[in-house]
Parts: structure tokens; sequence; C-alpha cells
DNA sequence: CGAACTATACCGGCCGGACGGTTGACTGTA
DNA sequence: TACAGTCAACCGTCCGGCCGGTATAGTTCG
């Protein structure tokens, strides 16, 4: 991925990855069609089949940039918590509630979208995310909480997560709030 | 949806339903064409346009039939439930954690077919069930909980259908109990 | 007779992918 | 400095297959 020259408005590989984004979010999946892609990136078909010479690579690279995003996040979020027993668990309270509802919303539209569009085409394409959800999921079971704790509270936001994906109902920010003082009580510390 | 005569092994509606969740199960959303479905129904293309006049009709019928067994077993699990505060929040815990584990999966992969299905198709056709879920919403809120509570337990609900429905992590037997227990707490009540 | 089909053929549109250009920046060399 | 050659990055068209839907003619059963 070495850039020789002054890049353009910006990579084409992210052009078209955030383009294809954004159909997803836009048309759903079964709009997100090469033809449209390339015209959103502002690319020929063949400019997009130079970078992702087929539609499942074109998925593969959504999925991967998602997954690094994801491991990156909680990372970050996680070294922004003291030590101590709890610590993944008040990492996803504060990933899960702490954010402006906006970039929340903004990170599940995206999310959502590759999540949809690449399990239609196959579902092992999901592979590398299971891999992050397989390593937080670890360091959850590590947290020095009784067992089941953690597995409640990620299972919460997972819970809030579908219910945006399908767009099954929009918790208030009242209810938010709400949810967050009750499930913070299972790590036995204050909102 | 009167039969009036003998249905014949089973009633062609129904076989063409469980044939479409069967596909989408086996075969992933992609695979739910016209003609798989009549084939596995053991009707031909005609027929099942016969019964379903397109391929929405179709899926705005999978989606009728989930939903209103959902609403069903729902008040079924409500009524097994003695009154009292918390009784929403002990129905749901009772149904996300108290069936034998084929029945869980069985039941999560049938909504989880429908669920996909009908989205892919329109994100529209999911209606029917988020009426079903508002419903459920609501009587958790005049539940005599804390505010907050019976809308986690919803949650981590969600998200462990969410995780079978992505294939995203599978828990075993003791961390569904411990869970189990873990959600109990915010009720107030032994697991 | 009519309802509930079967069987088959067909159409039109769409989409993934292949392919053969074209352009423009850079390289070697004399 | 000039010029040929190279190659990455891209363009635009075409093809083949699949799928939803239509059409139609026949069949079985009550």
């Amino acid at each position: 991925m070495q850039i020789s020259t002054l890049t353009h408005v910006q990579d084409a590989r992210t052009r078209i990855l955030d383009a294809a984004e954004a159909i997803v979010r836009g048309n759903g999946v079964s709009g997100l069609t090469l033809d449209a892609a390339a015209r959103q990136a502002g690319v020929s078909k063949g400019g997009l089949l130079y970078h992702f010479s087929s539609k499942e690579a074109l998925l593969v690279g959504l999925l991967n940039r998602l997954a690094s995003f994801v491991a990156e996040d909680f990372e970050t979020h996680l070294a922004s918590q003291p030590a101590g027993p709890g610590r993944v668990a008040r990492t996803m309270l504060t990933w899960g509630f702490g954010l402006a509802p906006e970039d929340m919303n903004e990170r599940c539209d995206r999310a959502a979208a590759v999540f949809l569009a690449a399990f239609h085409h196959d579902r092992a394409l999901l592979d590398p995310i299971r891999a992050v959800v397989a390593n937080i999921r670890r360091a959850a079971d590590a947290d020095g909480l009784p067992p089941g704790h953690g597995g409640a509270i990620m299972a919460a936001g997972d819970g809030l997560f579908m219910a945006r994906l399908f767009d099954l109902y929009s918790p208030t920010q009242a209810e938010m709030t709400d949810m967050h003082t009750a499930l913070s009580g299972l790590i036995g510390a204050p909102a």
C-alpha cells in the first residue's frame, strides 16, 4: 500500500469502501452492486475491479477494516479504564453508553451495514470479527467479576446493537441511562 | 385461512412456508428463490405462485407467522408467571434461559432465517414483529421494577439471539446459567 | 363446473465478471 | 534533453447466467 505520488482526493480503495458502506446504509444489501459502488466512489467499474478483484474481495476489505477498527477502539477504551476487577465490564459500559448518541449511531450503522452485506454473501466472511469478539470475551472472562456478569453486560450491548441493526426499537436517552445504571449494578460500582 | 377439506400431507401454504425457512437456514438468504422454495415444498412453481402471488407475499407470510407465534409464545410464558413486580422480566428470563437448548436453538434459527430474508428484501417487512416487540416493551415498562432493569434484561436476551443469528459465539450451558443468575439479580429474586 | 394444482416454456432485467483499451507518471539511456 | 519503454491505475463495453414473474395448456378431485 505504498503511495508514491500525491494521493488524489483520497485513496481510491478507501473511497470505494466508504461508498459500499454508504450504499448498504442507504439502499440495503441488495443495493450493493459493483456498478453502484463504483459510481458512488467516482470510479469506473473496471477501476473498482482493479482494486477489489471480485465482490467477495470487496466485502473482505470491508470486514477487515471494520474488525481492525473495532479491535483498536476497544483497546483505546480499555486503556482509559483503571485496572482492577470489572475493568473489561466497565470498558464495555462506557463504550456502549458513554459515547455521544450521534457517534454511537454512526458506528452502529456502519458496523450493521458491513455485517449484513458480508453475512448475506457468505457466513464465513464474518470470521475476522468473530475473532475480535472472541478476544474481548476472553478478556471479560479474566475480569475478576463473578461469572456471568461480564457476559450479561456484553449481551445487553449486543442486544442494543441488534435493535438498531434491524430498527426494532430506539431507546430514548433516558431509557439508555436507566439501563446503564441497572447494568452498572452488576459490577458493584456506581453508574 | 380456513381449511374446508381434508388437508393433504399438510396444508400447502404451511409446507411452502416451512420450505422457505429451511432453505434460508441451509443455504442463506441468497438461496431462497421461488423455484427452490417450490421444489423443496414439493410443489410446482405455479403452485407456489397460486398461494403466494409474489416473493414479497411469501416473505409477508413468513413474517406474519413468526410474529403471531412469538406473540402467542410470550403470552403463554407470561401466563405461567405469578403476578407481581418483575413479572414481565421473569417471563423474559424463563423464556430466554429456561428452554431446553435444542428448543432454544430451533426457535432462534427459525426466527433468524425469517428476519434475514425479510430484511434483505425490504426493511419495512419487519413491521409485524416490530409491533410485537413494542407490545412486550410496553408491558415491561409497567412491570413495577426500577426503570431500566427490564430493558437491560430484554437487551441481554436480544444480544444472545444476535450472537446465534450471526454465529458470533456460542455460550456454553454453564455460561448461560451464570448469565441467568447475574440477570436475575436485577429483579431482586433468586435465580 | 371450479378450485387447486402440475408442467413447461419463455421473457426481461439485472448483475458479476472478463477483457481490451487508454492515460500519465516514472525509468533507463544515449 | 529527448525519446522509447514500462507499469500501475483506471475506463467502458460486452457476455452469460440467474431469477422473478407471466403465460398457457393440461389434470385431478369433489
